[in-house]
DNA sequence: ACCTCGGATTAACCTGTGTAATAGCGCCGC
DNA sequence: GCGGCGCTATTACACAGGTTAATCCGAGGT
């Protein structure tokens, strides 16, 4: 075992922890999947990592860093559709569907590292539950986009932030990297209100109600969740889309 | 070969369709999948395939009809999160994520066939091309939610119904079940309603608009695109997310 | 022929959110 | 130490779309 892959493992503890909260990986699954890792590349905030259009040969993972993936509208209006942390893969399903739909940027400063497809088809010809495994990663960022669906076409925009800080404190803290209802949030209120989609303003109206409510408090920096049973009754958050569920898969 | 096995095949055809729209599949992985079909059910209009929180043992594939997945808040309001054509699968997921996050509805009149999951993992173990092709459907599943969001987020009522419209005919008219710019919309303003995330009051006004606009017309049966270039720009409608390439996966 | 009922339509009114414009603030480079 | 710049904050005003409620319409059932 070359010291490279002892690093990719170590890297991909986040990872590891995620799909552990979902069902065992067995240690020669996590070794092929060390094998499998290419690269690991830097970005800065703002920066794309792969942009719509493009035929990436590689999928990435997210080892640092808050990154997401949206999508620029002809007349420039943007959307978020997903945010992802560390330990999230941010472009598996290029694997199979070749050609991007949407972009990935990093909101923070970002680390990842990437898996060449042809090592990904390689995995899917011999370990069938490790494939079932990249299949339910993918099919988590599925279940999170019908969930901001339902929010997007029924949820205020108050409610929309709600729940998104619910969601990313869940999905931090699943994979440790938050507790005590706290967690670094490095991103804009125009990211933000991309990500809900309503305008800067509205953002920032919204925040201030969440904060003269006393549910929140966010500098930029550290988001404290001062009431979570409030937050959670005002956006009508429900894990059940996280699936964190230990189980044969 | 029984004649079950046989009506399967016939059954899958519209299915088969779709798979070949993106890639090639062989004669062994069709005679694979129609053996591992199962029963054939019928639904009326308005009944639920599947409901939120259960815990399928089997997927269920469209053979005709429309038919919708959704959500309903605490509160009582509703968010259609996908509509499925025949040839989709309403519930691929169901075999990884156990828990049904959002239940199935017939929007219509509805026939499906249904794939235990147990086979569906055999499959998975003896096939890993098809596997990688059952992944792709749940990305695309996937792309069409993000294409959703930005609608959803950045774009007018109007512009949503008309990107509706689009996405159906683009789907139909892909595995040949429309042409010549018209094809059957059996579905209620209050479904539309839902889909695009607003009032029905609202849905009708937009309606009225879309078809004083010249784009359509709609008699809630016989959906009519009058002129679809000029839909196509006001929904900002680009089929790049359907991915309607034919290479290999 | 009449009744019923789910859907479509329309109108009056209200509100959440967008737009535009401006100011404040802290950080970084020179 | 100064200027610029990216981000946050705030106000005034406009409008898309929600709510409520009434009416209309057509298809099936009796």
């Amino acid at each position: 075992m070359t010291s490279q892959i002892v690093e990719a493992e170590e890297l991909l503890q986040p990872f590891f922890r995620k799909l552990n909260r979902r069902d065992r990986i067995g240690p020669e699954e996590q070794r092929a999947l060390a094998e499998a890792a290419e690269d690991r590349l830097v970005y800065a905030a703002g920066e794309d990592l792969v942009v719509e259009g493009e035929r990436p040969t590689r999928s990435m993972l997210v080892t640092s860093g808050f990154t997401c993936r949206y999508r620029t509208l002809p007349d420039g209006q943007r959307q978020l559709t997903a945010i992802h942390l560390p330990g999230d893969f941010v472009d598996l399903h290029s694997f199979l569907l070749k050609e991007m739909d949407h972009s990935v940027g990093a909101l923070s400063p970002t680390t990842i590292i990437t898996f060449p497809h042809e090592r990904l088809v390689k995995l899917t010809e011999r370990f069938p539950h490790l494939t079932r495994l990249l299949w339910l990663l993918t099919l988590l960022d599925g279940s999170t986009h019908r969930e901001w669906l339902v929010g997007m076409g029924r949820l205020s925009a108050q409610e929309r932030v709600a729940h998104l800080f619910c969601e990313v404190y869940a999905r931090l803290s699943s994979i440790g990297f938050a507790s005590d209802y706290r967690f670094n949030l490095p991103i804009t209120q125009a990211a933000l209100a991309d990500a809900v989609g309503i305008s800067t303003v509205h953002v920032n109206r919204v925040l201030q109600e969440l904060r003269m409510g006393g549910y929140i408090s966010w500098d930029g920096g550290q988001l404290v969740i001062q009431d979570w049973d409030r937050l959670v009754a005002l956006a009508q958050f429900n894990d059940r889309y996280l699936h964190l569920v230990q189980e044969p898969r």
